[in-house]
DNA sequence: GTGGTCATGTGATACATATCACAAATATCG
DNA sequence: CGATATTTGTGATATGTATCACATGACCAC
């Protein structure tokens, strides 16, 4: 049954393409697939992992919360490798990943994972270009989080959700007014009261956790200009 | 003579080091070693670039001028491969790369990169591990900025200096109060009063750009704290 | 239904930091 | 060496956002 599970993960990741005819045999041996609802931890920091997981399906965000408040630092969608770092470098979880929709995630020994890398460059390659692109996103963050100011990165949270997440002007909020600021490094008060000017100035409909994006150039200026 | 250069690249690198001999040949042929002085241009934003640099010696900034005003996003100290990502995802640089101490960097042809990553599994292997630990460290300054105030930014700011550049309490810094702001996302006045706070309070003692760090355990808290 | 919990909106206030304006110190260069 | 530009420090003010306090609304259990 498993073996034909990595078949189909064949069709969804540039970096499992890759492999070769034994490599997808080692992967079927040593590759556990699990299913989550929406909020469950798929691991906590601090926590000694042995694997590294792949999404095939759902919306994962990373987030950490030693400084008594939780920050989420990253959400991740499906298809992707979920936050290798952590796992690489040393075998201790520097960070949580909890779903914030139903998701599909497997779970491949580290050590099947390196001898991949070891033996199959065009493997390695895929996974050098993923974590560059990452890094590419993460200045981009810091650009953000650094230089614009609140009504700045709300408009780029909901442009994010638009553009990146759902493919489309409309959506349901996947966070509530708390997580939004826990993301972009706000008070809950203050999405609120921004989210609230965007409504009354038609840039946006929102009822509740519905968003409908009414003027995307504007919010596109706003998230510009900080 | 640029024989013996790769060879002793080896020496500094733990990616070069896993090079083969006849990969090192050709690493000696697609590479070419460049001096620079303080404030000098390695890349610049949106230029094409087919190399990828190695860091022999030196420190750099990765920063960029995209919203009119400078914004530093990161220090690389040598030795370690300079912002790969730009490079490898396409071949435009995203960021500008500034030098701010005097610098020798190595370009390699990207083709000769590519070529090992596929063909040398134990290379492929060490690039991923630094790609993943910059991840983390790029994580962990997302959270400052997002989450400290402008104390705890300079405070961190400076442990930084201390701690991963110069391994010294003492040390000359290589910034202006406005580039120490740019980098840190606050403005050059806020700078030099918080400086003028910590020496006040004997927590550093500062005469221009020399620093001596007289209480890290304070600073430490006061980057905690944010 | 009722009571309880949690998410949300909104006003008043406090606080941190940007901005502006200018003076002093320092570096640069002919 | 002197003239000019650049960097730095510091006060006054403006602005943005956190925080506090409380009211409203949604959801859930019983």
């Amino acid at each position: 049954m498993q073996k034909t599970l990595c078949q189909n993960c064949i069709l969804q990741s540039d970096s499992a393409i890759k492999l070769i005819k034994n490599q997808l045999n080692d992967l079927t041996d040593h590759c556990s697939q699990v299913e989550f609802k929406p909020g469950e931890i798929i691991f906590k920091e601090n926590a000694i992992s042995t694997n590294v997981v792949y999404l095939k399906r759902g919306l994962v965000k990373i987030h950490t919360d030693n400084f008594s408040k939780d920050r989420i630092l990253r959400l991740t969608k499906a298809p992707s490798y979920l936050c290798l770092p952590g796992v690489l470098g040393d075998s201790i979880n520097r960070f949580s990943a909890t779903t914030i929709e139903p998701t599909l995630a497997c779970f491949i020994d580290i050590h099947v994972f390196k001898k991949f890398i070891l033996e199959n460059g065009d493997f390695a390659y895929q996974i050098i270009l993923a974590l560059s692109q990452n890094e590419i996103k993460s200045f981009q963050v810091s650009l953000n989080l650094a230089q614009k100011q609140a009504n700045g990165r709300v408009a780029d949270a909901l442009l994010y959700f638009a553009r990146e997440i759902y493919n489309s002007l409309v959506f349901l909020l996947p966070f509530s007014r708390q997580e939004l600021g826990d993301w972009m490094g706000i008070s809950r008060e203050s999405v609120s009261r921004i989210l609230g000017e965007f409504h009354s100035a038609h840039i946006i409909y929102q009822n509740g956790k519905e968003i409908t994006i009414l003027n995307e150039e504007l919010l596109e200026q706003i998230s510009q200009k900080g």
